[in-house]
RNA sequence: GCGGACGUGGCGGAAUCGGUAGACGCAACAGACUUAAAAUCUGUCGAGGGUAACCUCGUGGGGGUUCAAGUCCCCCCGUCCGCACCA
């Protein structure tokens, strides 16, 4: 017997593989199709374990799919784009696209290493022209259908980067990438309109459509939308109050969004967000309020840790007038009203909102209760420091008194309606996503601007609109605008000078329908419509809980603008979705505060030192993976000296999928012994299947209990893939290995049968080896062509099983009975067991539990 | 603050419906092989007590429901994630 030798074996496999094309997907099949895509990654230099555990997820699936009779489409690419690239070329002078394309050449080269089943004749790059052209089509296509637009508006600008980042790449006020504290701007920026699609994303997450998604997923993507109900009404000025106001932006009154409308009648003020259009009127002249607004904002964005409780206000000399009662109510301009939501101004009832409340508190306005909590007595009832936010009666309340909350709220916004102050409208948290970046290592927008024409699309003709080659990175901002001559071009529309749009897109809109291109590449389109409509949706999706809302929200408002416009048929690109947990690492930092590489480090008793100079290391809080911080273990080193299996097998042993790991070195050593434990179990056996024809019935009828083993581990087996639970499968693998050694004489058909299973339930796991042992046992074929094992049901079924018996609830003996013994005969066996009689002895049976095929329990006293 | 997930041996984790807690792996320990080491193989491995058979305790803490609770309910503690002045 040989000593199994991965550095021979798996290089010898993956050319198979590659001459015989196993894993490219058939464009016409009679098969069932499946598609499983892992997020494709960023090229950012070299492959880490977290890599190998998320492609060798999606890896499983796609074999196991393959063996099971699908058509299966599993590719691969790279999202090329961003910003570090580009900080790269400024770092090293050189050009983003030769450092992507080095990292891209290096890390397919290690991809390609792990045996991954994957299709590479799909691959690209999102920076490939052939892509970005496509998408700078798409893009057309949205601006003409009215999808995209332009606007002026603050932007979240990165002080570091030099460059506008999406509200949700703003984290804490800090931007998400470079961590410094967020200004803000005022740009003119290209928008894509997904709040008007915002109410079917929602509607999606709860009718079925996306069914096969993680609920915490779906629970993340309705918070970020954040739907909510309510009014939005104008406030009348008061009498003497208005006079000054420009009366196209005010007419009617002051207009303000409530989700309760029941409380009306508690108003006792009105606020305005600091940067509202009637804060800024009436600081035209006013210096004292503006330094409040200026405060207000900066305080907004950076710093709402310092002074998060505090609520501010300015009192305006605006009064407005209440819609029910004949009172007025003052205007302030208040740090805590938001303008991107609602209208950004509201009414304030202080005792039904706690910021409503601190806010009177502070300014000594009116307390008004308007609900009565359920057993409230209405004359003692009192708000002191909690506003009541929960249900009740309304009172106080005029017309609305009696009525409960949702009763109220559906008649002030009737009466408003009839009033027409106002009408009943729906808001959402979500906003328009800002697709612009001020960045050269990006998509093109494809527009030009003309004095004369404003913004015309470049022609279909003349896309791709390229990236110059030659670029200045030695300075930070934007390399497009100040290029010499790149954005000088003449005005499709008028023939006059007109400049190229310097912004390029959001590298989200790259990652946003790269699934549909893989599926169905096409020359002169984005997609291939036929191929598109085989395909999609992606039947398995994979990727990390980090994209849960961003990724995942923009790629399905992009499948739903493509089928608008008539690229593809489905409206979710997903069908099902798993969300793998990430692989985790202490990071390290030397005397200097620079990140060390794990690999560099030497930890011994809870201190860290250099592994070189012996220098200590302080060691860093666990954090995923990044090439940032360095805390990145490389597969190179594993799959070198123990092979790219043993390093799949490792990582999708013990802990689940979904959740998160922390890399240790520790356990290799054991998946290591597995490789070699099969190797040595199945090598005896050479040439077993072409001495044993497994398609005729069993030799002997003796053997099951193998045979049990057998088909048992083959429902477990293909029952935990199916459920991503790959570490489960791996243990009941272990577990038939192990009765495997312990039945060493069964005879040739039996063992023929659970040697072929083994190595084809290990197939997806440890590919190379699975080969090498079915070429070894006499298989036809490769490992990967054949068809999965199928458990017999009549195999799975034991004719007796064992029962834990228990006395007053503790275990005291086990018995061995007929499966269809009768709940009678179990009794007379479990009381008459040795442990049983001990416990009762002296004692009554007072009632005697049995529930078959699970337990007896003997209540005695 | 709001919403969600989770808490099991030295470690990663298993336990499908409320039914024998700790499968499987790692580490550790002991033994075999070896001049020796590595590799490999065999065995032990929740805590406490007992020569042993066996007994007691034990799934973050406290209470409850039940013949029976890691699992269900209530309260508390802790960890992680998302959102965070969203009117």
């Amino acid at each position: 017997m040989s000593r199994y030798n991965p550095k021979e074996v798996e290089p010898k496999w993956r050319s198979r593989w590659n001459e015989a094309a196993c894993f490219n997907a058939q464009t016409a099949s009679d098969k069932p199709n499946y598609y499983v895509l892992e997020m494709f990654p960023y090229p950012s230099g070299r492959i880490h374990i977290g890599h190998v555990r998320n492609y060798a997820m999606g890896d499983v699936i796609a074999r196991y799919k393959k063996a099971s009779g699908y058509n299966v489409l599993h590719p691969m690419g790279w999202d090329a784009f961003g910003m570090p690239a580009e900080n790269a070329a400024m770092q090293t002078d050189s050009h983003p696209a030769k450092w992507t394309y080095a990292n891209i050449d290096a890390m397919r080269d290690q991809l390609k290493r792990m045996g991954l089943a994957i299709d590479w004749t799909r691959e690209f790059a999102t920076c490939d022209p052939e892509y970005y052209k496509q998408q700078q089509c798409l893009f057309l296509d949205f601006w003409r259908r009215g999808f995209a637009y332009r606007k002026e508006s603050y932007v979240n600008w990165d002080p570091v980067d030099q460059t506008v980042l999406a509200n949700e790449q703003v984290i804490d006020g800090k931007g998400w990438r470079s961590d410094a504290p967020v200004e803000r701007r005022k740009l003119s920026q290209w928008f894509l309109k997904i709040t008007d699609e915002a109410d079917d994303l929602l509607a999606a997450l709860d009718d079925g459509r996306l069914a096969g998604w993680p609920d915490n997923v779906k629970l993340m993507q309705r918070n970020w939308i954040g739907k909510s109900k309510g009014l939005t009404m104008k406030f009348r000025f008061a009498d003497g109050t208005s006079q000054h106001l420009p009366p196209h932006e005010f007419e009617g009154g002051l207009e303000v969004y409530t989700t309760r409308p029941d409380t009306l009648f508690g108003a006792s003020f009105c606020a305005v967000a600091p940067d509202h259009p009637l804060a800024a009127h009436y600081a035209h002249n006013d210096p004292e309020l503006q330094a409040f607004i200026a405060e207000s904002l900066k305080t907004g964005v950076s710093e709402e840790a310092v002074e998060k409780a505090e609520k501010r206000g300015f009192l305006l000399p605006a009064q407005v007038t209440h819609p029910f009662e004949d009172r007025r109510l003052p205007v302030y301009v208040a740090n805590f009203v938001l303008m991107q939501y609602g209208t950004g101004a509201i009414f304030g009832c202080p005792a039904g909102d706690q910021r409503d409340l601190d806010f009177a508190h502070k300014y000594g306005l009116d307390i008004l209760p308007v609900v009565l909590p359920p057993d409230a007595d209405r004359a003692t009832f009192k708000i002191d420091d909690e506003a009541y936010v929960g249900p009740g009666t309304l009172y106080n309340s005029g017309f609305l008194d009696g009525l409960s909350i949702e009763d109220g709220i559906a008649a002030a916004i009737t009466e408003i309606e009839a009033m027409g102050w106002g009408e009943g409208t729906t808001q959402y948290r979500l906003r328009d996503w800002g697709v612009s970046r001020q960045r050269y290592w990006g998509c093109p927008i494809p527009a030009i601007h003309c004095d004369k024409c404003g913004i015309v699309p470049v022609p279909e003709k003349d896309l791709p609109v390229k990236l110059p080659e030659e670029a200045d990175f030695s300075v930070p901002g934007n390399p497009l605008d100040r290029h010499p001559t790149w954005k000088h071009v003449d005005c499709p529309a008028c023939g006059g000078k007109g400049t190229r749009e310097t912004d390029t897109f959001d590298t989200f809109v790259d990652s946003s329908w790269y699934f549909a291109r893989f599926a169905a590449p096409a020359p002169d389109a984005p997609v291939d419509k036929t191929a598109a409509d085989y395909w999609l949706p992606v039947d398995q999706y994979i990727g990390g809980i980090e994209h849960a809302i961003l990724h995942l929200l923009y790629a399905r408002y992009f499948t739903r603008l493509m089928k608008k416009c008539g690229y593809l048929s489905v409206d979710e690109p997903f069908a099902n979705l798993f969300t793998q947990g990430m692989v985790v690492h202490h990071t390290f930092r030397d005397e200097n505060g620079d990140w060390l590489l794990p690999e560099d480090v030497v930890v011994e008793k809870g201190a860290a030192r250099r592994a070189d100079t012996g220098a200590p290391v302080t060691i860093g809080p666990i954090e995923k993976m990044s090439k940032s911080k360095r805390n990145v273990v490389s597969p190179e080193a594993i799959a070198e000296t123990y092979g790219a299996d043993a390093a799949r097998w490792f990582m999708l042993s013990d802990s689940p999928p979904e959740r998160d790991v922390e890399w240790t070195d520790a356990g290799v050593d054991g998946a290591w012994r597995l490789v070699g434990r099969i190797w040595d179990t199945v090598c005896p056996a050479k040439g077993l299947l072409k001495k044993v024809d497994l398609s005729r019935p069993a030799a002997d009828a003796a053997e099951k209990s193998m045979r049990q083993a057998t088909h048992g581990a083959i429902a477990g087996v293909t029952d935990d893939i199916e459920n991503f639970r790959f570490n489960k499968a791996i243990a009941r693998i272990y577990e038939f290995l192990n009765v495997l050694k312990k039945t060493p004489d069964v005879d040739d058909w039996a063992r023929a049968e659970a040697l072929a299973s083994l190595t084809q339930m290990i197939a997806p796991f440890t590919p190379h080896l699975a080969e090498e042992c079915w070429e070894t046992l006499g298989g036809n074929g490769f490992v990967c062509d054949a068809p999965w094992p199928k458990a017999n049901a009549a195999l799975l079924a034991r004719d007796t099983l064992v029962l834990g018996v228990q006395v007053n609830g503790k275990r005291r003996a086990e018995l061995e009975v007929a499966v269809d013994a009768d709940n009678e005969t179990v009794e007379k066996l479990a009381l008459s067991a040795e442990g049983v009689k001990r416990h009762i002895d002296g004692k009554t049976v007072r009632k005697v539990v049995v529930v078959p095929g699970r337990i007896v329990n003997i209540v005695a006293n």
